[in-house]
DNA sequence: ATTTAGCACTCAAAACATGAGAGTGCTAAC
DNA sequence: GTTAGCACTCTCATGTTTTGAGTGCTAAAT
């Protein structure tokens, strides 16, 4: 239903409305040597264009605007699959030395990403409701004190510091731990306080005394209350765009940022691949005149995160397509070298 | 060398600006009943009070706002020791069932301060170099990684995952350990380093072989490389305050934030007690029109970290002052329960 | 039957003008 | 010493003009 001319043009003009978020006017087109045609001729072009939804006008008489459609059309059928060169091996390069701590890794992914973009990027640490207890360590720190930790089989490490409740002897408290590496060793993080609650009470009961009042302690201790965690990289880069010179919408965008659950929830949704919304495609509202990229990476075997990146709709979408294509496979293939699922 | 009327009247102009923003006129602050005199006597003073240096002009026909001169003197003799009741507690509402994990209690201490000012909170966490070493542990995860996890007497737990250097047995692991927690157990972190290269390397030589060549490795594994971390509360409150109207403003302010060693250097040389900086008495270009409270906290010897709080130099500095004062002193009560020192 | 030149028209943004309002400084009276 | 009064100043909001980029349409050119 477009002819190759429309597409022609509709792609130019993406392409410097994305690089110079200005309009672009017929006059300007027509002097670029990839439109040998008169400005007149791509007016009446720009005005079929606009006419099927793909271009827009800020104003009676300014120049035209890619539409959300627009974008879209170009996203799916104007970019082809180019390779961004720069940032390939981020994640190499953090672990060549073989030792590496994963907060790290995400950390310095998600700022070599919003580096690379100028866009703020956020990545989604990965579910561990799947991961399995490989190895619980009590230690006491003091009289009164002691720290409990706890080790996946994925190599994450959580650790809790407690004070330790009275009348409990040290001789209790490895009794404890040997109890609890027994029943849960192997046993997924999201099962541990049923499992504490069933078997591990039980046992408590017949082997040690007077401890049956901690048990509502112990599950405390061993309950995840926050599953996920957010990375975030270049945080202010928004702020170079120009479609930010307003406070308001810094407001806006600064305060969903905030908001982290809403964050989990929407980069949460993601399926497997590179998924593009523009504008009003998104669910929030706060950015609905931005753009949100998501792709997944995977951990071994089904455990995923997610990285996203937010701009404006005026997005470098050819750079920012390769460039989140290559990081997401980068690092499934960095984890899942490293975390084999063997427990 | 002011009467007490003028200071009277910088007061009320102080507490006014610093809660309506706008530059306070005679007319106006000779309707408060505090001040029983008539526009002109007022304006007057506020000439006097000019002059000397207290209160400026935006422009020739304006209203007075007070200097940084003016702030400094109100700070330092006009506020009163008022205690600010909300936000007592709030440490002890965390942990409060004896389990606690410092860093999201740092986390919730650093929002609620934010919150409850509607400033920007930084809290710089505790200097680790001087805890000392508890234990170090090593667990295999698979054929080809481990993860290696080193808990101080204060309870922190560091963990780092590596590859296993090919030729490594499990047993040469173990002894590995056991070399490095003989060695290492009681030493401060920051002397880890040189205590490897000094005593573990020449143990190393003698109880295994063919492992020279991971001592390098090894040192690596066990060193810090950022000793102190961050943690933020209320970025975007700043957008709220009026002074912040400017997408430059913004910009720069933003920028610097992401600037994390910088901010770790503008909070690190604070010593005991609280410290105000107002507008130019911080170094750093990107505050100077803002204000800058630090608090240090304390942990059990001589370890500390900072609490920050940045906002306007027109600041509720009774407010602030308050509610720093005692969030430092819960923290240090807090941290100091815990952390006992024995090791 | 396209394509193009030309021209009238539109609108946003910048530049300029005007007036109201809040505030000051100064003088003279209280 | 305090206050009323008044001329003066500057900002801010509002309105007006100008400029320039860009369009849509028509008629001529290819």
């Amino acid at each position: 239903m477009l002819t190759d001319r429309q597409l022609m043009i509709l792609q130019v003009i993406i392409d410097d409305f994305i690089e110079s978020a200005k309009p672009v006017g017929s006059r300007a087109l027509s002097k670029k040597d990839t439109l040998p045609y008169s400005a007149a001729t791509i007016r009446n072009e720009m005005a079929d264009l606009e006419e099927s939804g793909f271009l827009e006008k800020t104003h009676t008489s300014s120049g035209r605007v890619p539409s959300e459609k627009g974008y879209r059309y170009y996203v799916d059928h104007l970019i082809g699959p180019e390779i961004y060169q720069h940032g390939l091996g981020i994640i190499e390069r953090l672990t060549n030395n073989g030792i590496y701590e994963f907060e790290q890794i995400v950390q310095t992914a998600a700022e070599a990403l919003s580096k690379l973009t100028n866009y703020t990027s956020i990545i989604l640490g990965p579910e561990m409701f799947e991961a399995t207890v490989k190895q619980i360590q009590v230690l006491a720190l003091s009289d009164q004190s002691a720290v409990a930790i706890l080790v996946t089989n994925t190599g994450h490490v959580e650790h809790r510091s407690f004070t330790l409740p009275k009348g409990v002897s040290s001789s209790d408290l490895e009794k404890l731990v040997n109890i609890l590496n027994d029943r849960l060793h192997g046993i997924p993080l999201y099962r541990i306080p049923e499992v504490i609650q069933n078997e591990v009470a039980s046992l408590m009961m017949k082997y040690m005394n007077g401890l049956d009042s901690s048990l509502n302690w112990i599950r405390t201790l061993f309950t995840q209350e926050q599953a996920v965690k957010l990375y975030f990289g270049g945080k202010a880069n928004i702020l170079m765009q120009p479609e930010f010179n307003d406070v308001d919408r810094i407001r806006s965008f600064y305060s969903l940022m905030e908001r982290e659950d809403e964050i989990v929830n929407l980069l949460k949704n993601s399926n497997q691949g590179i998924k593009v919304s523009i504008g009003h495609e998104n669910e929030v509202e706060e950015i609905k005149d931005l753009s949100l990229i998501t792709a997944s990476y995977h951990i071994g075997g089904g455990q995923m995160g997610t990285i996203a990146l937010i701009g404006p709709t005026r997005m470098e979408y050819k750079k920012v397509l390769s460039l989140m294509e290559s990081i997401s496979r980068e690092m499934t293939g960095a984890m899942g070298k490293w975390y084999s699922d063997k427990s």
